[in-house]
DNA sequence: AATATGAATGAATACTCATTCATTTTGTGG
DNA sequence: CCACAAAATGAATGAGTATTCATTCATATT
């Protein structure tokens, strides 16, 4: 009937078909957990809202993921995934240099596809809970090693070539990650005060110091 | 009845007298919620975990703060309070130099009555909803204003006083205070692996890159 | 065209929780 | 010691919400 194809078409939905494949409706509710818990926040999301955002009905989360729990689980796994893709292929697509590489992931973390307030809203929900469910904090921990030591092998790589004397490649790492995620979060505290540009040259201020041979 | 009476001198109350002035219980269900929120995150905390956390009845919070929502509201102002109240001691405490001023204010964030896991993990939920609650942001925005108007001036006093061109005070500071934030964010996420000398130096390292001749 | 499959619905259920308020307890000024 | 006001209680209320499930519907298969 016409009045239920177009209420299907209006929200989400890419093909007009009434029914999508499993992985087709899970990635959409992902999506849709996405938009409401920046809009909303992870407190007050509920199951109807993101039902309501995918343009679908009450039951359908419970159909698909079987619990909320498991639907912000996989929405956090999402979005850590999403990250990784973003970091693997920019550390492939960089110059064969470590310092290039590492430029690259620095800038990466500040374009706007990965530094949109709407993303970033939804990693802080999840950082904000993530002493009180431990299935948070494992996802978080598991990844975050990973981007620890491909930065620290980079800034490894710098030192080695360069000539740094007393800088270790540990504590370049840690302030170069711990950077980036301030810097994220006072765009989402003060959206109006932000600017690309003057944030990457606080990063860059940074390795210029610390690295000169190789960032002048 | 000595059943009630043990059961409220085991909670919080610091005084055995079964009534209290209005500004001490509010004082003590702010310090519940905190230790609420840090235990089972800000979405799970019920009023009935705030009032049993203070060893007090179901009706409490609503008594003095009148709503939930006040009550985290003045939660976060309490936070937002403490935190200025130890940042300006610090700056009052600290040496007459700019420089020691600065690195005192540095060594602050990462000493255990500011960098502890319980006071994080309820700075960064209330950071996670920032988006969606408004008056969040408002509180956090306008205290950090304040720090970064701070940090900066010290900033531009220790340009002035050495040698150093091609700096600018607020890229410094953008780099010292999201630095900040974000070694606080991996205490939060990987607490094993956190070290606050580690992390000291991360800071330090940038100081004496940036301001060679007043670190060294 | 008839049938089978599984996706989707949405009303019903069971439960949680903020808020209210009638009642009890406690402190104080007369 | 009494009476009154303030503080505190905790059972009751009702709004909201995760989950269930009997039913409907779209599509593929025969």
């Amino acid at each position: 009937m016409a009045v239920a194809a177009l209420k299907t078409a209006a929200k989400g939905a890419k093909s007009s078909r009434r029914t999508a494949t499993r992985e087709e409706r899970r990635q959409q509710l992902i999506a849709a957990t996405i938009k409401c818990i920046s809009k909303k926040g992870i407190g007050s999301t509920t199951l109807g809202d993101v039902a309501q955002e995918a343009g679908l009905s009450q039951g359908i989360v419970n159909l698909h993921f079987a619990s909320k729990e498991n639907l912000f689980n996989e929405t956090l796994q999402f979005l850590a995934e999403d990250y990784k893709a973003q970091f693997d292929s920019t550390l492939e697509k960089a110059g064969p240099e470590a310092a290039e590489k590492l430029l690259a992931l620095m800038e990466m973390d500040l374009k706007p596809s990965v530094c949109d307030r709407q993303k970033l809203a939804v990693w802080f929900a999840f950082w904000g809970e993530v002493k009180s469910v431990p299935t948070y904090q494992k996802i978080c921990e598991a990844y975050d090693r990973g981007y620890d030591d491909a930065i620290n092998a980079l800034c490894q790589a710098i030192i080695d070539d360069g000539n740094y004397k007393s800088i270790s490649a540990q504590t370049v790492t840690d302030a170069l990650s711990s950077m980036t995620d301030g810097l994220w979060l006072s765009y989402l505290v003060s959206p109006k005060g932000f600017d690309r540009d003057v944030a990457m040259d606080a990063v860059y201020s940074y390795l210029r110091a610390v690295f000169p041979e190789h960032y002048e």
